[in-house]
DNA sequence: AATGCGGGGCT
DNA sequence: AGCCCAGCATT
C-alpha cells in the first residue's frame, strides 16, 4: 500500500502469542455462556463449578443455583444444607461448602461483595491463585494471569516446558509464562480463550494442532513431542523393595548351571523359578554361612520395575568351576541346580536374565545357548 | 476394570 | 513441599 508500510514491513511478522489467541477467540470462542458477564459473583460460581465438571453439565446446575441464589448475599444467607442440595450431583461437595463459607466472609469482611484484589480473594476458602485470577480478569477488573490444568498443558507444549507440571519449580515457570504473555488489553478474552484452547484444541490426547492458532510457534509440535507433554510425575509410590539374592553358578563339565528354587504360589512371580530370595541381607548371610559355601562377592544391584513396586535386586554371587557342595541347609529352601540351557522352561526371565548377564552368563531364550559374555 | 486427572486445602 | 480429596472421563 503505502511506501512507508512497505519499507518497514518487507518481512511478514508473526503476531504475538496473545494476539493470535485473541484473534482465535473472536472467531471461534464461545461468548454466549450465561456466566460470561461482568458480575464477579456469577464468574466465581461458574469457575468453582467448572473446576470439576464439563460445561454441558454445569449449564444446568448453574441455572438452578443462580435462580435460587442470584446474589452473593442470597447465598451467604442460605443454610448450608440448601446449598449442598443444589449442588447435589455435581460432586466435590467441599467446594460448595467453601463457596458458602466464602460468601459469608464476603458479607462480614467486604460489604457483601467479592473483594477486588488478588490478596483478598486468595484469603477466601476455595479460591486459589488461578480462580482468583479468573474472577478478576474475566470480569475485566484487572489483568491477572490464570493457570488451570488446560492452560498448563498448552503452555507446557507450546513453550516446551519439561518436568512434572505439579512440581513447584515447574509451576513457577508456567506462572511466569502466564504473566509474560498476558496482554494489557483484551485479557478477559485472552484468558477465556486460553482455557478453551486448552480444553478443546490442545487436548490431552488427540490434540487438534491443525485448529490451533499458535501451532506455528509451538515448540512441542516442532519437535514432535506433543504427545509426551506435559510430563506428569512418575506413578505414585511404587515403593522400592530390596531383594537380597543368592546367585550360585557352576561351570561343571562346561555346562553352566544355576541354583534355583520355586517361588510360592503367592506374591511376586508365583510358582516360577528364581534364584533364592531372602527377606534381608542378614538372612542371606545366615543362610550362606549355614550352607558352608565360599564367600562369593556382592554383585551390582539391579532395579527391576513391576507395576506396583520397584525391586532392587541385590545379588550375592558365587561362581565356581565345579558344583559346590551344599549341605542340607540348601534343601531347606528346596532348591535345585538347573542347566542354563534349560532355563527357558522354568523361566521368569527378564529379571533372571539381567542377573545372569551381570555375572557373565548370557542366556538366549531363542537359541537356548549360553556362554561367557 | 483400571487409571488419570487437577485446584485447592491441609500438614 | 508433598499428600489428599472424590468422582468423572478416558483408556
Amino acid at each position: 500500500m503505502r511506501a512507508l508500510g512497505q519499507s518497514l514491513l518487507h518481512k511478514p511478522v508473526v503476531p504475538s502469542f496473545s494476539a493470535r489467541v485473541i484473534q482465535w477467540f473472536s472467531r471461534y470462542g464461545r461468548r454466549d455462556l450465561p456466566w460470561q458477564v461482568a458480575d464477579p459473583y456469577a464468574v466465581w460460581v461458574s469457575e468453582i463449578m467448572l473446576q470439576q465438571t464439563q460445561v454441558a453439565k454445569v449449564l444446568d446446575y448453574y441455572a438452578r443455583f443462580m435462580a435460587r441464589f442470584p446474589t452473593l448475599a442470597a447465598l451467604a444467607q442460605a443454610r448450608e444444607d440448601e446449598v449442598l442440595a443444589l449442588w447435589s450431583g455435581l460432586g466435590y461437595y467441599n467446594r460448595a461448602r467453601h463457596l458458602h463459607r466464602a460468601a459469608g466472609l464476603c458479607l462480614s469482611r467486604h460489604g457483601g461483595q467479592l473483594p477486588h484484589t488478588l490478596e483478598a480473594l486468595l484469603a477466601l476458602p476455595g479460591i486459589g491463585r488461578s480462580t482468583a485470577g479468573a474472577i478478576l480478569s474475566l470480569t475485566g477488573q484487572s489483568a491477572q494471569p490464570i493457570l488451570d490444568g488446560n492452560v498448563k498443558r498448552l503452555f507446557a507444549r507450546h513453550f516446551l516446558i519439561e518436568g512434572d507440571t505439579n512440581r513447584s519449580a515447574v509451576q513457577k515457570r508456567l506462572w511466569a509464562l502466564a504473566e509474560k504473555h498476558l496482554p494489557e488489553t483484551g485479557f478477559a478474552h485472552y484468558n477465556q480463550a486460553l482455557m478453551d484452547l486448552g480444553a478443546n484444541v490442545c487436548r490431552r490426547s488427540g490434540p487438534r494442532c491443525d485448529e490451533c492458532p499458535v501451532s506455528d510457534t509451538c515448540q512441542a509440535l516442532q519437535h514432535k513431542r506433543v504427545a509426551e507433554l506435559p510430563q506428569r510425575r512418575q506413578k505414585t509410590g511404587s515403593p522400592r523393595v530390596s531383594m537380597p539374592l543368592a546367585v550360585l553358578i557352576h561351570d561343571h563339565q562346561s555346562i553352566p548351571a544355576v541354583f534355583l528354587c520355586q517361588r510360592s504360589s503367592h506374591g511376586i512371580w508365583p510358582g516360577l523359578w528364581f534364584v533364592p530370595v531372602f527377606e534381608s541381607a542378614s538372612q542371606l548371610d545366615d543362610w550362606w554361612k549355614a550352607t558352608g559355601l565360599p564367600q562369593g562377592h556382592a554383585g551390582e544391584p539391579i532395579t527391576h520395575v513391576l507395576t506396583h513396586r520397584q525391586l532392587v535386586l541385590k545379588p550375592r554371587v558365587l561362581r565356581c568351576a565345579t558344583r559346590p557342595a551344599l549341605n542340607d541347609q540348601a534343601d531347606a529352601i528346596r532348591g535345585r541346580w538347573v542347566n542354563v540351557a534349560e532355563l527357558t522352561q522354568y523361566a521368569h526371565p527378564r529379571a533372571l536374565q539381567k542377573l545372569l548377564q551381570q555375572v557373565g552368563l548370557r542366556s538366549d531364550p531363542n537359541q537356548a545357548r549360553l556362554g561367557r559374555s
